[in-house]
RNA sequence: GGGCGCAUAGCUCAGUUGGUUAGAGCGCUGCCCUUACAAGGCAGAUGUCGUGGGUUCGAAUCCCUCUGCGCCCACCA
């Protein structure tokens, strides 16, 4: 406890209590108490690339004012803080940061130091080179983030923190991969795979993305044997020496004869497969199939079993080498050698300048605007090609599967409710498992190796597995038992996998990586399955799914029990604000300018699950409620209202029990809102009522509470004025934690953060018959004395002489018993009570006149 | 094409299982330097509750239709 100020101010007030709540330990996670008395926080882990903006302000604040209320309602609330380092987001920072990209086939370079400022082509290095800058660059970046986070007041345990590339995540991640390979959920297989030819990876279908392209209809001719043509529209005339068949729709009167066509340009002959995927209405009804241009495609080369003529490379350019079809014969390869080792586009153009010339270009194309396939980070459509990757099972090839996934989403209890369907809706359209492999290098390696044949070819069917003690590994530099070091890529010796995991298959397991599952089980054990997981809806389909299908298959069980799910921020054109649309504000000047409890409040003042527009005007309301709190604080405590004194028996007066009621009311609405994860409501009617409880409550007892009443009277006021300060500084203190540490110092020991959450039954004692009525009729007829006042143009301290009330008897009851408050603050010398009937109307307030004033 | 959400004062939004005269804040207008607070306080004005229908004694609230906006998924020849 401290003095009260005589200029209560907001300034220094974070800095001074982030010291001071790390130095008392306040937010400690209890690891010694029973799985029923914990409350356990699966935070999400931002991305630690580039800078936390105004949607982690928001996010967080509402899981934070949710842990604070747990905390204060007696839980042991886990709340850890993770950092999601590992992974592309990673990686394409590294690379603009330092002018870098990484070369795997270059060796390790101890010395190696980036250039100042980054070069304008980037400098190739080592794998191992790149990792260590990725994880330098990221720690900076932990550090600035872990200094925000803290700013704004979270009240995470700082002693449980993570990161998804450390030495633990990697552990965790490396060793559910195993079990899931044990039990048969994980496999791999060599298939064809969306890919990114800029990242040189395959990516996941939860990845994926469409984007409006503009594209064209090429009507293009193939030959029948019979000498007439067939038109077949595409919009990847490019491919076309990939066709290894043209489909038709069985009940097209053209399938009942066509049998075999041979390509345009090539002379390819392929054959006519009847599939009743094909489209009638679509360009000209009849198709080209090609390995691949779309999804499509791998589904009828998968029914049809049709060849791979794949003419697109990983790098994105058309293979150089001709495969056999094209190669046997002169024209064909001479057509081909024009487009080969071109990009995409060019080799477009190229193709449909060969089809005019020959006159197999029926018309001109027909632009049109047609969604295609992007990586959600990337910025040139996906390609698909062939390659072997690692997947684990989602129910996406298995309805059984699918149903008890999709159960599991049913199980969990989502805030709000209607964010379920956006899990069921995405479960149930999966169309493969998940693609976990990915190409790249700043991630969780896969723990394997590959056992070499004679010919130094992997066998892929029986990969070694490490020791599970001897994780984390990286196969790229560990040895398998049995081999030696310089056995590796040799013949009859071994290979590591070079992939590392998606980035998800390693955040998927939060709750097992904060938690310690496999080091620590007896902490797992009191923390899973986590109580709350919040996180944003866009994720759902990704961190949310993935999380529910590692616990599904390693614990049987949901990984959270409550899925708490924010909005977005929206600008002032309802746009979603994101770094890369360039319209977020950055956090950082916001809480200069307007204080952390402020933009909280803000923050706090949205729905859970609502989109909110971004407004500063609210955050100014906030900053007037919280040196409202300070003001009201500092005027309750200046009648020597202390802590020790505070006695609820000393509540007598009806106005002060009325008061109470109305309080107890109060608690009575938000902590089941809270309960169930809505901190909106509670800030909105704790914010209301403390309002008016400073503009009718305060200004009604002043009066008595300075003595005007006699000395048992204004003990009554100071002890009412007392509990509830005390009620409304716990209320706030989730969404102001720093005004309300300040306020609760003035006048009580230890931290308001550490107090038990108010309720009901501390103020029974003098709220049992207590009538709300009082307070109500005081206010409104205070209401009507200052009306007066502001309309006859005289200050509010102008007295009265005499006032008549005309109201219904029990109204007029309930009045008395607070007439000598309003009298008090109305200044109201006598008064006039005047009973009617409940149909006339009520509350007529004659203020008559003034005589006692000086002139 | 399928799914979800939203539509209430000039603006941002509350309105819980249907129930008196639909609320708050911002903004606006007026008054007041009142014994916490003038970067404040007090008071005031402001609504065909998106459209059309239905259920009901009674609908912002429940049901149906339509319109507009937003999001998710599917379609990608």
């Amino acid at each position: 406890m401290k003095a009260i100020p005589d200029k209560p101010t907001l300034d220094g007030v974070e800095a001074r209590f982030v010291e001071q709540w790390e130095a008392d330990h306040t937010y400690a996670f209890d690891r010694t108490a029973a799985r029923a008395d914990v409350f356990s926080i699966d935070t999400p882990p931002p991305t630690a690339s580039g800078s936390l903006h105004v949607g982690h302000v928001f996010s967080y604040t509402h899981t934070d004012t949710i842990a604070r209320f747990q905390r204060m309602s007696g839980k042991a609330v886990f709340y850890p803080m993770g950092w999601d380092d590992n992974g592309l987001p990673t990686e394409r920072r590294v690379q603009n940061y330092y002018g870098i990209t990484c070369d795997p086939s270059l060796p390790f370079d101890p010395t190696f130091e980036p250039p100042a400022e980054p070069s304008k082509h980037a400098i190739p290095v080592s794998r191992p080179n790149f990792v260590a800058l990725c994880e330098r660059l990221t720690q900076e970046d932990e550090v600035a983030y872990e200094q925000l986070v803290r700013q704004l007041g979270i009240s995470i345990d700082w002693n449980y923190q993570y990161t998804t590339i450390g030495a633990n995540a990697r552990r965790v991640s490396q060793r559910m991969f195993l079990n899931n390979l044990s039990r048969g959920e994980a496999y791999s297989q060599e298939a064809p795979t969306l890919w990114d030819v800029d990242f040189r990876t395959a990516v996941a279908q939860a990845e994926l993305e469409d984007r409006d392209r503009p594209g064209a209809f090429h009507d293009i001719a193939f030959h029948a044997p019979d000498g007439t043509d067939v038109l077949i529209a595409t919009t990847r005339p490019e491919l076309l020496a990939s066709c290894v068949a043209v489909m038709i729709h069985p009940e097209d009167p053209r399938a009942a004869t066509l049998t075999t066509l041979r390509t345009p340009i090539y002379g390819v002959e392929v054959p006519v497969i009847k599939d009743e995927l094909v489209d009638r209405e679509k360009g000209t009804g009849v198709v080209m199939c090609c390995t691949f241009g779309d999804l499509t495609d791998v589904t009828w080369w998968r029914t049809h079993n049709l060849p791979t003529r794949a003419i697109i490379g990983r790098d994105g350019l058309i293979i150089r080498e001709p495969h056999d079809t094209i190669a046997a014969t002169e024209t064909a390869a001479a057509a081909y050698a024009e487009i080969a080792g071109r990009n995409v586009k060019q080799a477009q153009t190229r193709v449909v300048e060969q089809l005019r010339e020959s006159g197999e270009l029926v018309g001109e194309p027909k632009p049109i605007q047609h969604p295609v396939k992007f990586f959600e980070k990337g910025d040139r459509p996906l390609e698909i090609v062939t390659s072997r990757q690692w997947y684990i099972r989602n129910g996406g090839r298995d309805a059984d599967l699918r149903a008890a996934l999709i159960e599991r989403g049913n199980a969990l209890a989502w805030h709000p409710d209607h964010m379920r369907h956006r899990y069921v809706n995405w479960v149930g359209g999966l169309n493969g498992d998940w693609l976990i492999s990915r190409q790249r290098y700043f991630g969780v390696p896969l723990p394997l190796w590959y056992r070499l044949d004679g010919e130094g070819q992997p066998d892929y069917s029986a990969p070694i597995v490490p020791y599970s003690d001897s994780l984390p590994m990286d196969p790229s530099s560990d040895v398998p038992d049995g081999f030696t070091a310089d056995q590796r890529g040799k013949p009859g010796g071994f290979m590591g996998d070079p992939d590392v995991m998606d980035t998800w298959a390693t955040s998927s397991l939060t709750p097992q990586i904060a938690g310690r599952w496999g080091t620590d089980d007896d902490l797992f054990a009191r923390l899973f399955p986590m109580h709350m997981r919040p996180q944003s809806h866009e994720i759902i389909r990704t961190w949310l799914f993935a999380t529910v299908v590692r616990a599904h298959f390693e614990h049987d069980s949901l990984p959270f029990m409550n899925a708490s799910i924010s909005g977005w921020i929206l600008d002032p054109d309802r746009k979603k604000m994101s770094k890369s649309k360039g319209n977020a504000v950055t956090p950082i000047d916001l809480l200069q300018q307007y204080g952390t409890d402020a933009v909280r409040y803000w923050a706090a003042s949205a729905r859970p699950g609502v989109d909110t527009a971004f407004d500063e005007a609210q955050m100014k309301v906030g900053r007037k409620l919280a040196v409202k709190l300070l003001n009201a604080s500092k005027f309750v405590l200046s009648f020597g209202v202390t802590h020790a004194t505070v006695d609820i028996a000393n509540v007598t007066d009806p106005v002060d029990r009325s008061m109470l009621a109305g309080l107890a009311a109060l608690i009575d609405e938000c902590t089941p809102a809270f309960a169930g994860f809505d901190y909106a409501r509670p800030l909105e009617r704790t914010e209301a009522f403390f309002w008016d409880w400073c503009d009718n409550y305060l200004e009604l007892v002043k009066s008595r509470a300075y003595g005007s009443r006699g000395p048992e009277a204004a003990t009554s006021a100071q002890a009412g004025l007392g509990i509830a300060l005390s009620v409304i500084q716990r209320l706030l203190a989730p969404f102001m934690p720093f005004a309300t540490d300040e306020v609760w110092s003035w006048w009580q020991p230890g931290s308001v953060h550490s107090q038990a959450w108010p309720t009901v039954s501390e103020l029974s004692a003098a709220t049992a018959d207590a009538d709300p009525l009082v307070l109500d009729m005081a206010a409104e007829i205070l209401g009507h004395i200052r009306r007066g006042k502001t309309e006859a143009k005289r200050s509010m301290k102008w007295a009265v002489d005499s006032a008549e009330v005309h109201d219904t008897a029990p109204r007029l009851a309930a009045f008395q018993q607070a007439i000598h408050d309003v009298s008090d603050a109305g200044l109201v010398a006598t008064w006039t009570c005047t009973e009617i009937s409940p149909d006339q109307e009520k509350i007529v307030v004659h203020v008559l006149a003034e005589s006692s004033n000086p002139t």
